[in-house]
DNA sequence: ATCGGCTCGCGCAA
DNA sequence: TGCGCGAAGCCGAT
């Protein structure tokens, strides 16, 4: 079974000698329903090849912390076992992508390189170094959309409205089951040893006062378990619970695809076959899984300032910066609001769940955020704080939807313009009347209280 | 409780 | 060129 060339981008298309076949595992993290796994497994099937898994670790990354690392290298460990059943070998290297993959690539004279697609400045950085050195085969894959990035638009998507008949049209295409993978098939003539853990958590150089958290599972297995238990017990109601940050109304499943251990296809799949039943729930679901997630790696691969001022729409721009001189009834510093010393019970409240477990709730994302351009000199300044905040601390930071998310929290990325009003201008303002009216706003301070 | 207005620009129909 | 409508809202009038 080949699979689509859509999803298949060609960096280097060198005729090669015969050598194994490198898989470059990095956003996508898990051994099943992985295109970038396959796509590796079939070139190195076609060329009577073995195939090795790569993983390169670097010793910091965007400010993650113990938390994310923690997560991360557990499902790692979950990775190397499943391989080690079907006898493929799985390396970690430690150090630059780039030099370490080009010098694993010649140690071992690999036929050919296949990574997997990420939208993210440095992982582009990471391929684009990587091409210039390699003589050879090198592809990227998109194993972790299911309508792949490039296929959906050809061009940054003004808002879900413009791509989601474009993701729809796709969808028949790319939404299929995948194969099974196989054993390891051609016979490795090179020693591998097994990874030494101890000596990889000891290379990070991270901060490891952000504990990891206890109330969920890492790993390919356990994330299959969580769909499972979410399909079960919370998809009927999904509609109407999502945005009650009381009630454990959300799927939980946004750590294990940001870190690939679970494949957003093989969730669609799963969460089809209830359709029937729940039309409006898994509708509804969808269109958060699918279109609000893709429409993120689009604004993030087409849009290079998808983490700046300069990446929001002009008429923001314009907007906030006639603001720029309001007067701020409360301006608190980096540190006031990380440690939720802020005059907003519920602000704060919703700044503890995310200190404490790694998760904030998806509708209170959106106030917390808000609230973070009012109370700072600058919406540049409220853009860095937010931003430091969630990749310090969610379990699913440095990820498209985390900056797309704040970007529309803060720059109208995304969304229409509203009314003028002070700070904010036309961009989208939130108060807490509003939560008031749609859901126990005591009850949720009450719950993240010091 | 419910409703209209606020406001910008894309994409499509014409 | 005109028109409908959009990622989660707010506000004041009724």
């Amino acid at each position: 079974m080949k699979i689509n060339d859509k999803r298949v981008k060609v960096f280097l298309n060198e005729k090669t000698t015969l050598g194994p076949i490198i898989y470059w595992m990095s956003r996508d993290q898990r051994v099943e329903d992985n295109w970038a796994f396959l796509h590796a497994q079939e070139l190195a099937l076609e060329a009577k090849q073995p195939l090795v898994v790569v993983f390169c670790l670097v010793s910091e990354f965007l400010g993650a912390t113990m938390r994310q690392y923690g997560f991360m290298l557990k499902g790692l460990e979950e990775v190397e076992s499943k391989l080690k059943k079907i006898h493929i070998p799985f390396y970690i290297l430690l150090g630059d992508p780039p030099d370490e993959l080009e010098k694993f690539t010649k140690k071992i004279k690999a036929g050919a390189v296949v990574t997997d697609f990420d939208p993210l400045k440095i992982k582009r950085n990471w391929k684009e170094t990587l091409r210039k050195k390699l003589n050879g085969a090198f592809y990227e894959v998109d194993a972790h959309n299911i309508v792949p990035c490039t296929a959906a638009s050809n061009k940054q998507e003004y808002g879900a409205y413009t791509i989601r008949p474009k993701i729809h049209k796709l969808l028949p295409e790319f939404l299929t089951e995948f194969p099974k993978i196989k054993p390891q098939a051609h016979k490795i003539d090179f020693s591998f040893s097994e990874i030494n853990w101890k000596k990889i958590y000891s290379s990070l150089k991270i901060d490891s006062t952000v504990e990891e958290v206890d109330w969920i599972t890492p790993g390919e297995n356990a994330a299959h378990q969580a769909l499972k238990d979410f399909i079960k017990n919370r998809l009927h109601g999904y509609d109407e619970n999502r945005n009650d940050p009381n009630l454990d109304g959300q799927s939980g499943l946004s750590p294990y695809l940001h870190f690939g251990q679970l494949s957003a296809q093989r969730v669609a799949l799963e969460v089809s076959k209830h359709r029937s039943e729940h039309r409006k729930d898994v509708e509804a679901f969808l269109e958060e899984l699918i279109i609000r997630r893709e429409l993120s790696d689009n604004f993030c691969y087409y849009n290079h300032k998808y983490d700046s001022f300069a990446g929001f729409p002009a008429w923001a721009q314009k907007s906030l910066n006639e603001h720029r001189d309001d007067a701020r009834q409360f301006v608190y510093t980096k540190s006031e609001f990380e440690k939720a010393k802020t005059h907003d019970e519920l602000w704060n409240a919703s700044q503890r769940q995310l200190v404490k477990t790694g998760k904030m709730h998806g509708y209170m994302r959106m106030y917390w955020a808000k609230k973070v351009l009012e109370w700072t000199a600058s919406p540049e300044e409220a853009l860095k704080i937010a931003i430091y905040l969630n990749d310090k601390y969610e379990l699913d930071g440095r990820d498209p939807n985390g900056y797309v998310g704040i970007a529309w929290s803060l720059g109208g990325v995304h969304d229409r313009a509203w009314f003028d009003r002070p700070i904010f201008g036309k961009v989208r303002f939130m108060n807490d009347r509003g939560c008031a009216s749609k859901f126990d706003v005591k009850g949720y301070s009450k719950k993240y209280s010091v």
